[in-house]
DNA sequence: GTCATTACTACACACCGTGTCCACAGGAGA
DNA sequence: TCTCCTGTGGACACGGTGTGTAGTAATGAC
């Protein structure tokens, strides 16, 4: 089996119908949560949608929430994306543009998929949630990581912003695992200012996607970029 | 007993009986978000536990948006009154100390009912939204109105963080409209920043209630403060 | 005390969703 | 060729919303 898959082809025509029905299943699916949210996703109406039957769903997804998990774990590939390279088009040697180009990817990415955003960030459905160390926290995790390697190349001039009997016990063990293996130079209270700095970078973005800046703000660019300015200055990169 | 009911009675028994049945159908279906989140308000569900007909309820609430509307009410009110009467215990010439009880107090408050904050600053119900200029939007907008008051306050140390250029034209003219006509003096940056101090305070509070920093940090608390701590001293208020 | 109103019950119904079972057709792969 | 996989078509149990209709009991006004 395995000589002739790989002789023939990678995967054989049905592996490759299957991975495309698979695709546009979750297709559909954003779709709809897109235009009704998480809670608008519904097998039977993607099943409708394609011309199948309810039933042959059940053979990609066992249940609702195994595709609402194959979602978020799409999305989280996604995200992770858009802010990596947003990163990477600015040289290394401009952590502040780095960080600047960081919050603009994140509210652009925010406001294109609305819905992605919310099922990330939010609960995703009502009552359940992801299992343990799945692709959010993976993800939130790298996401987490790769903010603090941007403030820490901030705090010699950003000190003064976290108190500084700030200590590792402040702070979760894995995370402190993580930091300490691959940043062994940063003190535990840059990697709690990190944690800060992304907090206020979800702030603003999160009340526009959930609709509380559009009847407050005629301009959120605006508002967003002053904010992302002086976070930046503030952190003694402008 | 029908003398003394008739002389103080503003309500009849049936309007009294009435009310504190609708308040006991929201204080179960608060339980049912708390437990299972917004989807798992069911009208058939607190039939049961009240021990009524499912029938019966849908003379309470027509329809389970309804519910959810006026649950949604409740919730703005209780949330208006927790962040007023933080700020108001402490004295008028503290506004720094406003500013900082009034994020202590949005965490607590959102800490202590998290699907509230949920239900209040997300989607209410998956596809609905609440009516225009409904509760919500009011104590939004209240809200708003009040961290624009204090942030006001600190605008003659504060303004270096927001571009000068920043013109009415960059906020919705309703909000325009309330601040210039109760704060003549705050010029539209203020305003501006004050919607940015908003943000700030949002994001750690709605990462927290979403489960996000709990993975990251083993002591929210002190994170929150810090940021707190920051965000007065930035603006001058220290 | 009489009598209408009101609150609620008990039983239907139509319609939607999830998740599961079945027998059976038809194409893909060996 | 023959088997396995994918999908059909139909049924099912169970849950939800929202709407009917008839009847009972208490309330409140006269």
């Amino acid at each position: 089996m395995d000589e002739g898959e790989r002789a023939s082809a990678v995967m054989s025509r049905r592996e490759r119908l299957r991975i495309e029905t698979s695709r546009e299943i979750e297709a559909i699916a954003l779709r709809q949560m897109a235009a009704g949210g998480p809670g608008a996703i519904s097998l039977r109406g993607i099943a409708r949608e394609m011309g199948m039957t309810a039933r042959a769903i059940y053979s990609y997804f066992p249940t609702r929430d195994d595709l609402v998990t194959a979602l978020i774990s799409g999305i989280a590939t996604s995200l992770g994306e858009a802010l990596e390279s947003a990163t990477g088009a600015v040289p290394d040697n401009d952590p502040g543009g780095k960080l600047l180009a960081w919050g603009q990817a994140l509210r652009q990415w925010a406001l294109t998929h609305p819905e992605s955003f919310r099922l990330f960030y939010g609960h995703p459905v009502p009552g359940y949630q992801p299992p343990e160390d799945g692709p959010v926290d993976r993800t939130a995790r790298r996401v987490c990581h790769e903010l603090t390697r941007l403030v820490a190349a901030a705090w010699p001039q950003a000190q003064h912003l976290q108190p500084a009997d700030t200590s590792w016990s402040d702070l979760h063990p894995d995370y402190v695992a993580k930091v300490q293996a691959d940043l062994p130079d940063v003190p535990p209270a840059a990697a709690a200012l990190a944690l800060r700095v992304w907090g206020r970078m979800h702030g603003l973005v999160a009340l526009e996607i959930d609709g509380h800046i559009h009847p407050v703000a005629g301009n959120p660019d605006a508002l967003h970029r002053a904010e992302m300015l002086d976070l930046v200055r503030s952190l003694g990169l402008a």
